[in-house]
RNA sequence: GGGCCGGUAGCUCAGUUGGUUAGAGCGCACGACUGAUAAUCGUGAGGUCGGAGGUUCAAAUCCUCCUCGGCCCA
């Protein structure tokens, strides 16, 4: 700069804008969150949503004990973005948070409490302890909203729904007595784990394994009925099926053989025996191959004694029929005398035993399967307290487990019994890992305890029949014909778990939950019709006392004379005290809120639920169960499910491993709107992976993306409408922007609307940083910073920018909920403005023009030869910057006449430009991927403008010293 | 062990019905600018598409097996 001519910056027209180029997020977000909170955002929509078509996502409660994890942090983050993309979209987008709070876990923290205080839970009244329950409950419910508040997710937080809510377990209780009036709900058994010195049964958490020492038994089941696959007699007949079992008292309950098909079978026959041996010489056993020299050994005999007579397919062992090694015992009166089926099993294996497991299905978990699967009867041998029933021949009476904790006399003498039978082939002692309760440390069992269930395939008869009318039948139809899919393969995951489930089991044998509201006639059974209390009356009773005064009714003095009334006599009723899984109770959501609330569903079907993976075997499918019991079919139309978040490297996150990474952790570091960024960046229909690296790339993202936004805050300082330019009147330049924006407003809600954030961010990020940052405000700069203000060409860029900022913030504002505030605010402070209460901006199909479009894609193909060229002589070390250029460019005499020189020259940011449609010269610069297309660099002529920098001609003729005509003309319109 | 899903550059993702040298952004390296400056612009280097077979004129894409990982069951 010479000493005559003036520092020109001043009177250009730079980027202004106070919005700092860092964020600072963790700092700043809890502000902005408290602002909305005071200017009451969320109601404000609903208010200006009035009369909009509804959209209701139902949210799917989080278990209310322990801190937010990053899965849930993932969930939540993405129902806020689909509740404020619908609704900016111009739905009204309702959303309740919910929270799940009955259930095992909370009932051990109580208990826990209790144990440290040397309190014993079964001297506690129900009523002090599910009150206990509650209040745990709610505090974690306090300390996990703010927690999803504080990750910028909104809704209803002051009026969330809860399953302890009295209206909830009203509800609930209600959706339970729909099963037991229209006859779906049935008494039955199941074994569970059980412990015969609390008399209780145990959940799968409450069981400690340690060493255990046992008895173990080889028995032989006697084949009474063998046929070849051709229908021929066997050559099996009279031949003994070898079982091995460490529970010999669960002999007596025995109800089939069960066999794997994938094993090989020998046939083998005892050649000699030693003495003292319970094999006899001519005996013949079936073993699998892989155990059979295992099971000789055991029953002492050595090598040569046995062999191996032939193979035994697995379609002759499918036509077994064993006796039970107790048939026609004397005095056993009977008992036994029934057929012993053989059947597949996949859960057998050839590791250990004989390859043949012996099925009880009173008392195993496969046993139970096995025999659900094939109506295997099932057995009510062993009591409450660990011993048999009287009734049972020879071990009535006899003791499984003592009442403290020690092996009775049960294990014995149905050993003895079976040695006195025949049907001992040898016994030893093992220690292997067994269940123990975590309570009393003593050894469970596993035992059938009579629970109720739904069941699957009943007609409903409720008249609800257009999905089908069976619940099974109507759940698969409505996965079909009214449920929308996303991903698609969500569906084929609920169809088949749905399609091979068996009944459902309801009760659980716990006091923090809703009851199962019945009642049973004493000393009636199961198969009687009038087993159950079917009265609407009474249940009318129970639901108003619920509403009232929550479940803890049913547990109430007197509960019982109350809810019967005088209509009938309470002596000859048992009031049932189990309670409801708790899937059943976050299964009837769809009651107590969609239903029931106003701000819930018109139809009482969500248009939404959205959650992980997991919960195809849990809320998806239990809700899907319920509403199909209860009003017929799904209690949504569309599913979305997401992975699960794993670390850097796809692995699970744990503690151990030291690789989890808390929300907490994220917005105390990078700040909430990072961890938005993560999951919008992220593919959720797959595990999502979340690290240090991922976090850091994600925010190197954002503030690219915060930068552009910056720019453009800057570039439209003091922009009013009067400067605003119509379409039609803009450089071509500016329609092709416009063009886009109409483009981008198509593809952002398509993408919105099939919750596909991923594409829509990486198009807007794409845009704002590629299309805008790179290109457009490159080129504009010069006419922004430089031309007068009221130059066209700056004026119609100020009003394409203007429109791109609306846009961009509002399309941006469901991801980065805080960022976007504080852009919005930046331009539009007041105490109650906020980019959440914005609608997108209508589309404006009138913007297309896809003729400039297309010449623009001309344009710039023949700038990525220019600057080409241009890169080439930097490296040389030829210029510096590309306003030091004067290129000449050789096009085809189309392009030549689609090009303008003057604006090229921008487009190109060089001083001067010649186009020409001579042929390309040799060696001028050319690309590979756009023929026709040469430039000849040169370097401009004349002296650089101390305004604008470009290098022209007539730099130094005008009024003001060392400045281009253009900039002379700029400085004295500013003048006035 | 079974059902379902996934493995494309350091990271996040594209890759249409199998069809030229597998794309983008970020990051990285180098360079330019110093009027978006703890910015901005440009150029470049990175991939045996988890592995092995097979079908085909042609496979990241279709088939089989294996492997690693995830969810849910057993």
């Amino acid at each position: 700069m010479s000493a005559e001519t003036p520092d020109y910056k001043d009177t250009l027209n730079l980027p202004k804008t106070d919005f700092p180029m860092r964020a600072g997020l963790p700092k700043r977000e809890p502000d902005w969150l408290k602002r909305w909170e005071e200017i009451g955002v969320y109601d404000r929509l609903r208010a200006k949503a009035e009369g909009r078509e509804p959209f209701t996502l139902h949210d799917g409660p989080p278990y209310a004990n322990g801190h937010l994890h990053i899965g849930h942090a993932l969930n939540k983050i993405l129902k806020d973005m689909v509740v404020r993309s619908q609704q900016m979209m111009g739905k009204d987008a309702r959303y309740v948070p919910g929270w799940d709070c009955h259930g095992l876990p909370i009932e051990w923290k109580i208990e826990e409490k209790y144990r440290a205080k040397g309190k014993d839970k079964d001297a506690v009244p129900v009523n002090e302890f599910r009150k206990e329950c509650r209040e745990f409950a709610e505090g974690w419910i306090d300390i996990q909203r703010e927690e999803f508040k504080r990750l910028g997710v909104t809704g209803n937080w002051d009026d969330p729904y809860l399953t302890m809510d009295f209206h909830a377990e009203r509800v609930i209780a209600e959706e339970f007595m729909k099963f037991l009036m229209t006859g779906v709900l049935y008494q039955g058994s199941k074994p569970v784990m059980w412990s015969p010195v609390e008399k209780t049964a145990l959940a799968e958490a409450e069981i400690e394994y340690h060493d255990h020492k046992s008895h173990t038994i080889w028995v032989k089941f006697p084949v009474v009925r063998a046929l070849e696959p051709t229908g021929a007699r066997s050559e099996l007949l009279g031949t003994q099926v070898i079982i091995w079992t460490t529970t010999p008292w669960t002999i007596p309950s025995n109800k089939a053989v069960a066999f794997n098909p994938e094993i090989s079978y020998g046939l083998y026959e005892v050649i000699s025996t030693p003495d003292e041996c319970w094999a006899m010489v001519g005996d013949k056993y079936l073993i699998a191959d892989a155990l059979a020299e295992s099971v000789f050994t055991q029953a002492r005999l050595e090598e040569g004694q046995w062999s191996r007579l032939r193979d035994v397919t697995s379609e002759q062992l499918d036509l077994l029929v064993m006796a039970h090694p107790l048939r026609g015992a004397e005095g056993a009166d009977g008992e036994w005398d029934y057929d012993v089926p053989m059947l597949p099993g996949d859960h057998v294996t050839d590791e250990a035993g004989t390859g043949f497991v012996h099925t009880a299905p009173s008392h195993g978990a496969d046993d139970y399967i096995l025999g659900v699967k094939h109506g295997l009867q099932m057995t009510y041998n062993v009591l409450e307290d660990g011993s048999f029933r009287d009734s049972l021949p020879f071990f009535g009476g006899e003791v499984i487990i003592t009442p403290k904790g020690k092996e009775g006399k049960a294990n014995t003498a149905v050993i003895d019994k079976l040695v006195e039978a025949g049907a001992m082939l040898a016994r030893g002692r093992i220690t292997h890992s067994y269940p123990h309760s975590w309570r009393s440390k003593a050894p469970v069992i596993f035992r059938n305890t009579p629970q109720w269930f739904a069941a699957i395939d009943r007609t409903v008869g409720d008249g609800q029949d257009s999905y089908g009318t069976t619940i099974r039948e109507r759940a698969l139809r409505s996965i079909d014909e009214l449920v929308t899919w996303t991903p698609q393969t969500g569906r084929n995951r609920l169809y088949s778990m749905i399609e091979a489930r068996p009944d459902w089991v309801l009760s659980r044998q716990r006091a923090w939950g809703v009851p199962l509201t019945c009642f049973v006639k004493k000393d009636a059974q199961p198969s009687d019709p009038d087993f159950l209390l079917r009265d609407e009356v009474v249940n009318a009773r129970i639901a108003e006392a619920f509403e009232a005064e929550g479940a803890d009714a049913w547990y109430a003095e007197g509960a019982k004379e109350r809810f019967l009334g005088n209509d009938h006599n309470p002596n000859d009723y048992e009031q049932v005290f189990d309670i409801l899984d708790v899937w059943f109770d976050s299964g009837s959501t769809h009651a107590f809120v969609l239903r029931d609330r106003p701000d819930g569903s018109e139809d009482g079907t969500a248009d939404l639920y959205l959650e992980g993976t997991d919960q195809h075997r849990g809320w998806f499918h239990s809700s899907m169960l319920q509403a199909c019991g209860t009003r017929g079919q799904a209690p949504y139309r569309g599913v979305l499910t997401h992975g699960f978040t794993l670390d850097e490297k796809g692995m699970k996150m744990s503690k151990s491993l030291g690789n989890t990474v808390a929300p907490e952790q994220v917005t105390k570091q990078y700040g909430a709107d990072i961890l938005r960024l993560w999951v919008a960046q992220s593919d959720y229909t797959v595990d999502l992976r979340i690290g240090p690296e991922i976090l850091k790339n994600t925010a190197d993202s954002y503030r690219r993306l915060r930068n552009t936004m910056r720019f453009m805050l800057g570039a439209l300082d003091g922009f009013s409408e009067d400067e605003r330019v119509a379409p039609e009147d803009m450089p071509e330049l500016e329609r092709v922007y416009l063009h886009q924006l109409a483009e981008l407003d198509e593809q952002v809600r398509a993408g919105y609307a099939k919750y596909d954030f991923q594409g829509v961010f990486q198009a807007l990020f794409h845009f704002a940083t590629v299309s805008l940052s790179a290109v457009y405000f490159d080129i504009r700069k010069d006419a922004l910073y430089c031309d007068p203000v009221d130059s066209l060409t700056r004026r119609s860029a100020r009003t394409v920018i203007d429109e791109t900022f609306h846009r961009l913030v509002t399309w941006l504002s469901p991801i980065l909920v805080f960022t976007m505030e504080e852009v919005w605010l930046e331009r539009f402070p007041g105490e109650e403005s906020s980019v959440h209460l914005q609608d997108f901006p209508e589309p404006r199909p009138d913007w297309r023009h896809p003729e400039a479009q297309g010449r623009w894609n001309m344009a710039r193909d023949v700038r990525r030869v220019v600057t080409g060229g241009l890169e080439l002589q930097r490296q040389n070390k030829v210029i510096g910057s590309s306003l030091e250029a004067a290129p000449k460019v050789f096009v085809s005499p189309e392009m030549a006449t689609l090009l303008d020189p003057e604006h090229f020259a921008d487009v190109c940011i060089v001083s001067q430009i010649e186009i020409t449609s001579e042929p390309v010269p040799d060696g001028a610069f050319t690309l590979p991927d756009i023929p026709g297309v040469g430039m000849v660099f040169a370097k401009a002529e004349g002296a650089k403008c101390q305004r604008c920098w470009k290098i022209l001609p007539d730099v130094g003729q005008h009024a003001n010293p060392g400045v281009c005509s253009r900039c002379n003309a700029a400085i004295e319109a500013a003048k006035g």
